[in-house]
DNA sequence: TAATAATCGAGACGGTACGTCGCGTCTTCTG
DNA sequence: CAGAAGACGCGACGTACCGTCTCGATTATTA
């Protein structure tokens, strides 16, 4: 599925026009015939989608005839862009998504705190946002969905801990008698705990470096 | 909804029958007339779902009318019983559901190892049962499903966890000027994290151990 | 296809329900088991074509979708009784058509003549009727439609005007070295072609005493 | 509909190109600009509808979209010869239709022969070609195509008839007491009858005299 | 024992959505 | 310009489920 390509934001397109270049530059095209499609109807069902989904509608309910209805689009036009409802949803989900964080690389506390305040920070834009939270928080219905969802957005953040937790250990910020996946996990599944298991947890401001400097410090009381 | 209510696993039901005793005898009800239920078809309806969800049927596509074909029941049958999909689902996800743990309550350590070697356990049998992974995994999309899961299931253990952080406070075997609901998340978090949002994650055996024994004593290198 | 079956003009039924008896007596039937189906459905449905197709709809524009809409009944109800729009214009078709002729059988000019009275009277039926008109000029569309109402109905005719010719040609009113067929053909074809082939053709009162005499005599000029 | 302009067989063209000259020079016309149309184009049209329907495919199904395809065309290339597929039909069909017969004019019998022969030939051809057969036995649903066929083709070999019949009365050959046009329609209606109505007719040779012959001289028995 | 009443399997009911196909129009690029 | 290619809004196709509603038949309690 094109969808897991990872890179490009780009609509999925796996019907029978031919997907163009992949060249260097824009003239080695072999120059896709027939009328282009219209960028126009492509933003109207993305805004048909997120009117639909801010004024309430559940996921589960958002057919697709009713989202062309809206959109004022034939229904032969959302499904020459994506095969189905999932796809769909794919592409929609990214369209808002916030962008990897950067990491300061200055101290293991300090990524790891950059890195978990952009997990709450999205958490927080979830909830303020009908969109995403029900997008999100409903998502695991649809495997396809969830496992794009899971490589192109959760996956590559969950690389960026590995590797700040493996750089603390090097610099001696972090014991490295421990495995890593598990001490990154210390770290974020609490957060995610908060945002996906239990959407009603509070995601407050200070939140990421509590958790940091608590899981960094431990439980045991200072004599 | 009366799936909330907690206590009884008892099949829902709010049509027009007189809602019944719940007392020991036969003498205390109202004697409620007419043919009574079949357990036989109850049970047909729970086997069948398991049948038809542990043979790869998406939650999603298991619908009331197949499930009804495959049962050998009405349709009407069903709906006697539960409103809709979404309490049928809560009925049969209880059924299968482990008991709470019981708390060695020797020390906060032991607690939560025991706690989190429960929710633990709990993956394990979702992983091998087709069954259990598939509504578990996909569930979020039905909020009422949900919420009902939640609140029967994870706020009860989440309650426990409390209690267990709270009593290692109050012994001194935890830090007390820490948020006790942050320490918690602490603790159940990364566990959650491996079994719901990333199902593949592992659940080796001692992970309890090491989750617990990790977060008390911090990840500073030791002098 | 049981719309050939000729006698009985009851609706089609082809699907999953059980054909019934058969047997003697209504006694004999297994009982068909549930819900039975609609005859408020089935007139509604009968309604809504006649309407839309006096109300100037083309045969081939009317969609079982309008058709739907219009009578206020689902789709699947339509598709629950004809299997398409052809068999179920036949069953409307026949529900208007008149009843074949009884033959007085004094003679052969007498026969023939009630014969092509009964042709021309539908003939004239169809004209006055948008719906019979259309649905019949156009019948040849549909090769089932037009199959199955040259079994039921032009069929029965023809052999009624065969039996009329043969018992001429035993008594002496008609010269017996010619084809039964043939001289068939020579006293409907001339009304046929008015009727069918030339729409516009006029059927005027007496047209079908004329066109049997003027067969029986001949066109020679009488010295 | 310019369809019916009866005499030059060229395509229709209603749009906005000066429709020419039909002159021997180029010099003659108002010099159409641009790009001429392709002629091959239109002939892998005609080529792509005869070879589907003689394949098989029903007049109801021959879709545009489904004919450029075949032809290797595009949709607007047929739209911008053709307003719909009636008025291409019609094309199609004169260009296999046989054109008029001649009659003698020796005697109003042979005259009659010789129509009603040539009627049988087209019969028999449609029955040899299924293309023919396809066409014409479907006619009737498209209410412009059978006009323009009736006008184009049926009406005049009617009035030839006609023709024929007045001349036979004027000669003395036919009584001059009856009706012109129902004196046709006795020696056109059992042959149409045959060829269009029951498609399953026996068109065999000699049918044209002995219609002609049975008619001129009646059927009473001769003493 | 007979009447009553709620259940059973079965399936029809009016709807909504599915994903596909064809309509006739339009918009792009190539010849 | 006309050519093919194909996207556009639209609407019908035939199927699957939804949740509700009759059916005849079954199985209890109550009279």
């Amino acid at each position: 599925m094109s969808l897991q390509d990872g890179g490009t934001p780009e609509p999925h397109d796996d019907g029978p026009r031919p997907v163009g270049c992949g060249g260097p530059g824009p003239e080695a095209g072999p120059a896709r015939r027939g009328r282009p499609r219209s960028e126009a109807a492509e933003q109207a069902i993305f805004d048909a989608a997120i009117a639909l989904l801010e004024g309430g509608t559940p996921l589960a309910e958002l057919s697709i005839e009713k989202l062309a209805r809206t959109a004022g689009v034939g229904k032969a036009t959302i499904y020459r862009r994506w095969p189905g409802k999932e796809e769909l949803f794919v592409d929609l989900l990214r369209s808002v998504e916030l962008p990897d964080p950067v990491l300061p690389g200055t101290s293991a506390r300090d990524d790891l705190v950059t890195l978990l305040e952009s997990i709450r920070q999205r958490g927080l834009a979830k909830r303020t946002s009908a969109l995403l939270h029900n997008v999100f928080s409903q998502m695991q219905l649809y495997p396809k969905l969830w496992n794009t969802y899971h490589h192109t957005v959760i996956e590559p953040r969950r690389r960026l801990g590995l590797d700040a937790v493996r750089r603390g250990m090097e610099r001696g910020e972090i014991r490295d008698d421990l495995d890593v996946e598990l001490v990154n996990d210390l770290f974020t599944g609490p957060l995610l705990l908060r945002t996906v298991i239990r959407p009603g947890g509070t995601l407050e401001p200070g939140l990421a470096e509590r958790i940091v400097d608590t899981v960094l410090e431990g439980l045991r009381p200072r004599t």
